[in-house]
DNA sequence: GTAAGTTACGAGCGACGTAAAAATG
DNA sequence: CATTTTTACGTCGCTCGTAACTTAC
């Protein structure tokens, strides 16, 4: 039987035209690459070349073993490819949620009760969760609502509550609460990836400017330091505290309040249930 | 990159259950085969085994990769069946005849023409030396009838006619010609392997019986020593003499005279063109 | 104890590179 | 004379088999 790395050399050799380019290409001297394709034709019981003494070339038979070659390689290739995707897959959790906030305590929730297995995460849009979930994409994802479907198990997270934050001297600064329109209209500060809560102020709040800030970091020095009015919520003030020179004033509407749900496939539930018990006894 | 070798060996360690056995079925030992299915998972880069000390199976990677090596070494399997067919479509070429007689003269003028390439010859009927044809399983076919048909050229060969050979003592061997039907409901020596004579000959003469003799040695001491009645042509008696006791008398019907034609397809024709050009010319 | 798998070690075959030869333009 | 291919030859590395060790039934 001949060998994968003969039929990649017949390939080579084929595309570059001469033994000698095909022997540079393939990092080999050009008399092994002879050689080689010599015994490739012993093996197949067949010439492959058509040779004129300082020259060679595909004969019929030649043209035909490389295409034959090319399909094959290309099916080993696969076999890496789909293989190491695989492996992957079982040495990963892919968690996409629809904001990052509940990331911030499901990750290392997740790295804990699976020390060996990477957790990767991501924000999407909710269309492109429910996507990937049922493309297996994600093995597990985070959504602002509950979702019934077979083959769907769905449990809830927890809530999160959004605020506005507000310098002392803005003139709302008073207000026990307020509703997302109490502000439309001013510039704001935003950071960016924040889920689907990106589309609910452009939604709630159309005549807003929003200055968005990519990074982190420099979206807290921001709030420090300038008078705009931001958003928070009870999760990133619980975890971050609040910035000195702010006020937190909670939003009233309703789509400020958030009930977070985790979904995963029901095949799925078994590989994470470790995971759901521990959220339920907390 | 892993080598065909390994494919194959993980589909025998997949198909048998154990490296041992394995290993006994690929003629190699166990722990040759152990090293090599230890160097396939590092390059692949994946774990494909379960280990358990003393015990191995495959697991979800290994199952994958198995049935992507079958992939794989089936499309060898293909490349090489293919390519030796094609080539030995290169070095032979394929003539099949409606009856024996013609090729006695166009074999021996194909091997003296192409001298590098193999003729093999057939006997078969009108319908498969025409599908023959087609599917190019055979290069050119002697047909009792011209066809005139786009892309198959067609060439006169020449022609045999049929004679009864009886006994002196027969009863009609005065004469000077005889119809088939004449000694319809005799007994007749017949011999096997004569093409489309043989359906002829049962045609034309249902109440004969013959006795089918397979070999030609063994059916000429059958004509030498039988006073039976057969039938032989004026290329036998040309080839090989009339038997000395044996009277030979021209057969009236049409259909005992036949013209032979040469057909083949037209993108052979430039292939076969000496032959056809030395046909010509005699 | 037998059967299976891995590791260690030494040997042989095969593939490689260098060198040389032949042929072509 | 440069380029290309094939053949010759010596070397190195890889894969093999044997042997030893571990584990399980």
């Amino acid at each position: 039987m001949f060998e994968l790395k003969q039929l990649k050399q017949l390939v080579t050799v084929a595309e570059s035209g001469t033994l000698s380019k095909a022997a540079e290409l393939l990092h080999l001297s050009q008399p092994a690459l002879s050689r080689s394709m010599q015994k490739l034709e012993e093996e197949l019981q067949v010439s492959l070349f058509e040779r004129q003494k300082n020259k060679i070339s595909l004969n019929q038979n030649g043209e035909m073993a490389m295409e034959y070659a090319r399909k094959v390689l290309r099916q080993s290739q696969d076999l890496i490819t789909h293989i190491r995707v695989l492996d992957r897959r079982q040495h990963t959790i892919s968690v996409a949620s629809c904001a990052p906030t509940p990331l911030w305590e499901i990750k290392p929730m997740l790295s804990a009760i699976f020390p060996e297995i990477t957790i990767s995460t991501v924000i999407k849009g909710k269309n492109q969760l429910l996507q990937g979930l049922n493309e297996d994409t994600y093995q597990m994802v985070i959504m602002p609502e509950p979702l019934i479907a077979p083959d769907i198990y769905c449990t809830k997270y927890g809530d999160e509550h959004l605020y506005f934050s507000l310098p002392p001297d803005h003139p709302l600064s008073g207000c026990k609460e307020l509703p997302f329109k109490s502000l439309d209209g001013e510039t704001m500060l935003l950071l960016s990836q924040i889920g689907f809560w990106h589309d609910l102020h452009i939604q709630k709040m159309p005549n807003t400017h929003f200055l968005i800030q990519e990074e982190l970091f420099a979206f807290g020095e921001l709030v420090k330091a300038s008078a705009l009015p931001s958003f928070t919520s009870d999760i990133i003030i619980k975890r971050a505290g609040s910035a000195s020179n702010r006020i937190n004033i909670p939003i009233s509407d309703i789509e400020a309040n958030v009930t977070y749900y985790c979904l995963c496939k029901s095949n799925q539930k078994k590989k994470l249930l470790p995971f759901f018990e521990k959220l339920k006894n907390e």
